[in-house]
DNA sequence: CTACGTACCTGCCAGC
DNA sequence: TGCTGGCAGGTACGTA
């Protein structure tokens, strides 16, 4: 479900709710996520007040007076703010009671995600090795092209790599790359800083529009207020195999590419 | 080091 | 109708 806009928009909804506030109490009714719940997840919680709250790619960083909230919503988790009497259905593993009331409720039904506290989360490994913000002034398409030279891999395997930039997933490379031009076969080393100039542009700009949207639902994916994201309907490429392109009106192609689906346009993107 | 492939887990859907 | 295989928005690990 969430690449980098649905995290977004997660962490806007829920910021106000959590920010300047205690948690009361922490329940956790499944702890094997990718990594166990801490198994004193409620007295390390119990109490403190949440400062702030960050996102960083893909995972959410909640400062808390004693240590931080490590939060990531794997491929079918999102995080809702729900009243405190709201019945848990299947696959709510955690629940963050607040004390006005309200509820942070974690649903996952894959269980990749991440609910983890720690002291500080900066020099983990989960952390460390993380690219640059796809939305921060430190991504660029110089960055892209420099960082690229002499790899083989296929552009779209590239930009997924978290290692390279953080929080560009399935959906929005595919859709990236159309906007682009650039057949995502096509081996990063071998692009050119203008195609470069194009893509990082595209990135930039299909990120941003999707927060607007509020992210894009598939089927899990919903936002804390329980609505669902719109991006979905401006999608160009992903998911839709055989269906004409919105450009030059040839039908659209899936592939492999490694081991993901892949959607682009024979004809508009080389 | 790079570039794959595979595993983790549940739910859903197409096809038999 | 009911089963089975394959696939799903992410990440980490093992292997050449």
């Amino acid at each position: 479900m969430p690449e980098l806009p649905e995290v977004e928009v997660t962490r806007r909804g829920i910021e106000p709710h959590l920010v300047d506030r205690r948690i009361a109490a922490v329940t956790v009714r499944e702890a094997r996520l990718r990594r166990p719940v801490n198994d004193d997840l409620a007295a390390r919680l119990q109490g403190q007040r949440i400062a702030r709250l960050r996102r960083r790619g893909k995972y959410l960083l909640a400062d808390l007076d004693q240590g931080q909230l490590l939060l990531h919503l794997g491929m079918s988790g999102h995080l809702r703010v729900v009243p405190q009497d709201t019945v848990a259905q299947r696959h709510d593993h955690v629940d963050l009671l607040l004390e006005d009331g309200n509820c942070l409720r974690f649903h996952d039904p894959r269980r990749f995600g991440l609910f983890l506290w720690g002291e500080d989360w900066a020099s983990d490994p989960l952390l460390q090795g993380l690219g640059p913000e796809p939305l921060g002034s430190e991504f660029d398409a110089d960055y892209l092209f420099a960082r690229s030279r002499g790899h083989q891999q296929p552009i779209k395997s590239f930009l997924m790599d978290a290692h390279v930039v953080v929080g560009v997933g399935n959906i929005y490379a595919n859709e990236s790359l159309f906007r682009a031009g650039i057949d995502p076969r096509r081996a990063a080393g071998r692009i050119a800083l203008p195609r470069f100039r194009r893509l990082h542009q595209a990135i930039v700009e299909i990120l941003q529009e999707a927060i607007t949207a509020g992210g894009t639902t598939l089927r899990d994916f919903t936002r804390p207020d329980g609505r669902k994201g719109y991006f979905r309907l401006s999608l160009a490429v992903y998911g839709r195999e055989e269906e004409p392109c919105i450009r030059c009106g040839k039908a659209l192609r899936a592939a492999r590419i490694g081991g993901r689906s892949s959607f682009y346009c024979g004809h508009c993107q080389r």
